[in-house]
DNA sequence: TAGATTGTTAATCGATTAACAATC
DNA sequence: TAGATTGTTAATCGATTAACAATC
């Protein structure tokens, strides 16, 4: 699997200092998913003109991008898939198992914890909370429901790190100081509220309401996606 | 309730041309959102330094986002907080109803379906469709269920421009094309795979895997959230 | 009026692109 | 070797901030 480990001439070089601009993360993101998919496909490597392409972003961006991190291409080659792939898991951090939290056993709880993507990204929802007494207790997707109460002791027990809130906007913020003191580092918030968290704490949310709105005004002004 | 109509002794003022940057336009949605809440509070006037420290940004970046699409502000007092946000309703596009088709009736469709902020943005999902045979013809909290080869017929009939993306990934890029065909303009898509449509169809897209992989770098590499 | 705050221009900062020597 | 493609530097482009006259 290892197979060609390779030793670098040392060129000058120094990664770049500071904390990656999140513009540069959240393509990562992408890349990582093309790379998926080149690989189900059985190529093996790619150049940034190409992995560019299919994503809409110059050659010298993508370059640009994985040089921030170290060099993980090969002149006059490109970047092979499989390297490339692991590499990109590694900087993400999704190289390793995430416990998750998830707070809310509504539809979209229900939902979230159905949800296929996660399992592939080592993502797992290894605890659920509701305040409804008749669902504690019960397994849902083969996962118990808790009290919230127990959000401390599952956090320990489970070293869980992130977390998602999908309850209603009153409770949000409630659920979100339960899971900060719970030891909690990152909260994935999916109510129609903005909560606040100490700073320590990262947070990111999906605002359904938001993203209609962003699309409403894409028709209305007759913008064009780029791509 | 129109009130205070005032004249503008008119500045040699002339407004941006080309379409507004991207980040500006997901700005107004969060300009938005913190004037619902101020107007809750029936706080009638707001400064840009206000507004921008609520948000996380500069009193500079909160006026030059507004004078992208007009003046709306009074020196001297700041802005009206009920005539800014009417305005920013009109730029997006959401001062008028928005009926909207939802393609998939698992979890994540009903969750949508259930989902409270769309009423109060005039979102309105008006038809859902499900392949399901046995889900055809029902009625899901007040909405008829149908097949989605009648998509053409009801997106006609109720003058739908909006079309959510809530199933499987193998069957998105169906759907998404089943969508284009029937005369739909925009897409929000949930599945976790990239769609490809037209360009002049507008595309968005929620991948909960991206959101989690974002929050699990941001964690590994102790970076902190602004606000 | 004095104090507050806008809209806008100029200055700064950061991100993207172009270009090319180094490398396979 | 010739052709392809990287990593990186310099040039360009765009977005944010600072500053201030105009205004209420």
């Amino acid at each position: 699997m290892a197979g060609s480990q390779r030793k670098r001439t040392s060129r000058a070089t120094e990664l770049p200092t500071g904390p990656p601009p999140k513009a540069v993360v959240s393509r990562l993101s992408l890349y990582l998913r093309e790379l998926q998919h080149l690989i189900r496909n059985d190529q093996t490597t790619v150049s940034s003109t190409d992995l560019g392409q299919r994503l809409g972003f110059s050659d010298a961006q993508v370059r640009k991008d994985l040089a921030y991190f170290g060099q993980f291409g090969y002149p006059g080659i490109g970047y092979r898939c499989q390297e490339l792939h692991a590499q990109i898991k590694r900087i993400m951090g999704t190289d390793r198992d995430w416990p998750v939290a998830l707070v809310g056993l509504g539809n979209l709880g229900r939902a979230l914890l159905g949800y296929k993507g996660f399992g592939l990204q080592r993502f797992q929802v290894v605890a659920v909370f509701d305040a409804d007494a008749r669902k504690i207790g019960r397994m849902v997707a083969g996962v118990a429901v808790h009290d919230p109460r127990d959000l401390p002791k599952l956090v320990k027990q489970h070293d869980i790190r992130l977390g998602i809130i999908a309850v209603p906007a009153e409770s949000a913020q409630d659920v979100a100081e339960q899971m900060v003191s719970a030891g909690i580092e990152g909260i994935l918030n999916f109510a129609a509220v903005r909560i606040t968290v100490p700073p320590r704490i990262r947070q990111a949310s999906v605002d359904l309401a938001i993203e209609l709105e962003q699309l409403s005004f894409a028709v209305v002004n007759g913008l064009r996606n780029p791509t």
